[in-house]
DNA sequence: GGAGGCCTCGGAAGG
DNA sequence: CGAGGCCTCC
């Protein structure tokens, strides 16, 4: 372990770290070195003799989990592997497994996400006869959250007058017992939604003293990130665990809390004063991400706030150039202007695409931003949307799982009786969820005895149904025998699945098929490494220790959780970011461009209906500042499609509310003039050695342009890149030379395995070696 | 049971 | 405008 690991802190961060003892609050500032201060706290505690696995950490996001366990390794090495360190939910569920019998739970109990949370909420309306316009699925799971997270029962619920109120004068008298329903029908499929991971904790904790006592002692120390974030059921857990030492450690910025609409609750920064009266607090006010324009303008916005602790974040950094303030006339104008002036900026400074963000407050904003970088070649990655495990295809993969390992999950079995379809239709289905309702059995019970026909269903629906449960049953003999990737083999080709996608050949069907492929290269990663990794590179924080059979099973545990798609594993490729502010917290880059500040936007129009709303959104924009290293760029322009419309808009009052002295209007070129080279991708061309001066003007590489000595290129990586389609590679063999759909050109070194199920090792320059199955990978041969 | 037309409605988003 | 849900028609 390195010696030296204090001396890399300043006298805010060293003292926050060194009172080990006791309960403490540190709240840092944007860009003050937070995540260095719980690493290094967690590294000095292993230092003076604490045991890893008596330290809890807990994080938002497996993203901050997975960099905070690495940055402990570098200080502490391979013995923060055995941190207890992971999202709330992760850790939650972890020890709900282990525990999951007090409960009445089996251990393997699926965990349902906001879809399946949806749909089984839909089911319950429409049993029940009610209006599903008035009852909407959002709407009641939104209530049903909110209930889990405050630690109100359904029965609670039912007896607690202002719930009943508010649904009595919203006109939704019945959302007591629809979440009564809810729950009862969730625990009948042994599932448990997000909320649920946190509720059944503390109910887990709260009635079994045993337990509590347990676990109390085995986490001596708690460590808690982006405390502003977290929720009254996340708290009162935390606080409840960490009753037997209190040694526990909250680290947030009240500055940084915009997630209130999700249920966070600032107020417990507050209740952690009331209820630890020998709290100690921490202030890091030091800003080591920013330069001086940036961090006070930033303080200039958020002093607006009266809402807010005192801090005075400053920095000893250079005072930096004056933030831009760029008007368009259109939306499109305006990524006209953020595309040119990124240009711009990247030719002036020689700085990488990388080095560019461009933040929104909607992701509809993109588009405008999309097709500006795209006509000028400007690489670029769009963060946030669909995430993989949300592909219909991965979906019903997953579904298919789900149902072999838990029989009673009646979400993944309506998702796949009949996907492929296998004539078991929506009248069948209706019929047996109504049944099972009334009967008070599982789905599953119904369809599994043969004799017993309580649907009165015809013989051929009969036999169709008899057919899909000897196929489930089939694949779940294999489940404790077979490894995750046979099973999850057998399971795509049998059930028809794969089939299906093959035979679609439109780019869509053609684009699931890979999906299946990636899912199933994830899960062979996983049976050879014990390591989750998704096409994403998003890794599971829980290392598979042992080398037992790794099963289907083991693997859904392992990526139940997992949804955000980080990009660390193609942090090499060099693109310009987009997303919207709330993705980009925690993130930072050299140059920002915050865009679409208009009233109604941003801020947005619902928000302007109380103070607390407008705070929160006010919160965003200073996220958003803060995001910037040295350059900032704000936009906005003058009229915006919205749904169709031409809308005109008037600029953002946050525009106002940054002292003007941080601020010059700027107009960058956004004329059409230049359109001749707007196809040409220039991260080519800048390779290209210029003549004389080292930084082209614009003016020099229009006449290039103009006499042909610059050759048009095709993007290295085209935003709608044409299907790739792979070669036969039955005869592949090393040494030859093949090209790869993501990884490009490559050279095989090593072919293994058996005819129709040979593994290519083939080294990629910039990815390095890659292990392909060449049944799924999709190779082009070169040479 | 499934394909295609019509209607509706739209925030940000972790696990 | 465009995605997703619902209904109708085959």
């Amino acid at each position: 372990m390195k010696d030296n690991y204090l001396a890399e802190l300043n006298d805010a961060q060293q003292a926050a770290v060194l009172h080990t003892d006791g309960p403490i609050m540190i709240i840092a500032g944007a860009g003050s070195g937070k995540t260095k201060v719980l690493t290094h706290r967690i590294g000095h505690l292993l230092k003076n003799g604490v045991d890893a696995f008596n330290i809890l950490a807990l994080t938002f996001t497996n993203k901050a989990s997975k960099e905070m366990r690495g940055r402990i390794e570098k200080i502490t090495g391979s013995e923060a592997k055995n941190l207890w360190m992971g999202t709330f939910h992760a850790v939650f569920a972890k020890i709900l497994r282990i525990e999951a019998e007090k409960i009445g739970y089996p251990s393997n109990f699926t965990i349902y996400d906001t879809d399946d949370a949806k749909s089984l909420l839909k089911s319950i309306i429409n049993e029940q006869g009610l209006d599903d316009k008035l009852y909407k699925p959002d709407i009641v799971l939104n209530r049903i959250s909110t209930a889990k997270n405050n630690l109100y029962s359904w029965s609670e619920y039912q007896k607690n007058a202002e719930f009943v109120g508010d649904d009595y004068s919203s006109g939704r008298p019945k959302l007591g017992q629809l979440y009564e329903l809810y729950v009862k029908r969730c625990f009948k499929a042994s599932g448990m939604d997000f909320d649920d991971l946190l509720f059944n904790m503390w109910v887990l904790l709260s009635k079994y003293p045993d337990v509590l006592h347990k676990y109390q002692h085995k986490f001596k120390y708690i460590l808690v990130d982006e405390f502003q974030d977290t929720n009254f059921a996340q708290y009162s857990i935390v606080k409840k665990l960490a009753a037997a030492f209190e040694n526990i450690c909250v680290v947030g910025d009240d500055a940084q809390s915009i997630y209130a609409f999700r249920g966070a609750n600032i107020q417990n920064i507050l209740s952690l004063q009331r209820d630890y009266p020998d709290l100690k607090v921490f202030k890091l006010e030091q800003n080591y991400r920013s330069t001086k324009v940036i961090v006070n303008a930033a303080n200039s916005v958020i002093e607006k706030n009266k809402n807010q602790l005192k801090k005075e974040v400053w920095t000893a950094n250079d005072e930096g150039d004056k933030i831009k303030l760029m008007r368009a006339l259109s939306d499109n104008e305006e990524g006209v202007m953020v595309a040119n002036s990124i240009f711009e900026t990247k030719m002036h400074n020689q700085w990488n695409n990388k080095d560019f963000a461009i933040l929104y407050r909607t992701n509809a904003q993109s588009r405008s931003m999309e097709e500006a970088l795209r006509k000028m070649g400007i690489p670029y990655r769009i963060y946030g949307g669909l995430s993989f495990y949300k592909r219909k295809e991965i979906k019903d993969m997953l579904a298919y799982f789900r149902l072999v390992i838990n029989h009673n999950d009646e979400e993944a079995l309506k998702r796949i009786i009949n996907v492929p379809a296998r004539g078991i239709g929506k009248t069948t289905i209706e019929k047996l969820i109504v049944t099972a309702s009334e009967k008070d059995k599982s789905i599953w019970d119904l369809v599994i005895d043969p004799f017993q026909n309580p649907c009165a269903f015809n013989s051929g629906t009969h036999g169709k149904i008899n057919d899909f449960v000897t196929m489930i049953r089939s694949f779940e003999v294999k489940l404790k025998v077979d490894n995750a990737f046979d099973l999850a083999n057998t399971i795509a080709t049998s059930s028809g699945l794969l089939r299906e996608l093959y035979q679609d050949k439109t780019p869509e069907g053609l684009s699931r098929y890979e999906n299946i492929q990636e899912l199933l290269n994830g899960i062979k990663e996983f049976v050879d490494t014990g390591r989750s990794i998704t096409p994403d590179g998003d890794e599971d924080v829980n290392q598979d220790p042992d080398s037992a059979i790794r099963t289907l099973d083991r693997y859904m545990q392992d990526i139940a959780l997992l949804t955000d798609a980080d990009d660390d594993e193609e942090g090499n490729d060099d693109k310009v970011s987009l997303m919207t502010i709330h993705a980009a917290k925690g993130l930072e880059f050299p140059a920002v461009h915050v865009v679409g500040l208009e009233e109604n936007l941003f801020p947005s129009q619902m928000s302007m209906n109380s103070r607390e709303d407008l705070e929160e959104e006010r919160r965003l924009f200073y996220v958003a500042i803060t995001r910037a290293e040295k350059k900032l760029t704000i936009s906005f322009a003058n009229s915006r499609y919205k749904w169709g419309n031409l809308i005109s808009c008037e600029p953002s009052r946050f525009i106002e509310e940054i002292d003007p002295k941080f601020i010059e209007e700027t107009t960058v070129r956004s004329s059409r003039n230049n359109i001749a080279f707007e196809e040409m991708p220039f991260d080519r061309w800048e390779r290209t050695p210029s003549s004389g001066s080292a930084k082209p003007t614009m003016a020099d590489i229009q006449q290039k342009l103009n006499n042909g000595s610059l050759k048009k290129l095709s993007t290295s990586t085209p935003v709608n890149a044409p299907v790739f389609e792979g070669d036969d590679t039955a005869n592949l063999s090393a040494g030859m030379e093949v090209e790869h759909a993501k990884f490009g050109l490559g050279k095989v070194m090593l072919i293994e395995g058996n005819p129709g199920d040979l593994k290519a090792t083939v080294f990629f320059p910039g990815f390095g070696n890659k292990q392909l199955l060449l049944k799924f990978a999709k190779l082009k041969i070169v040479v």
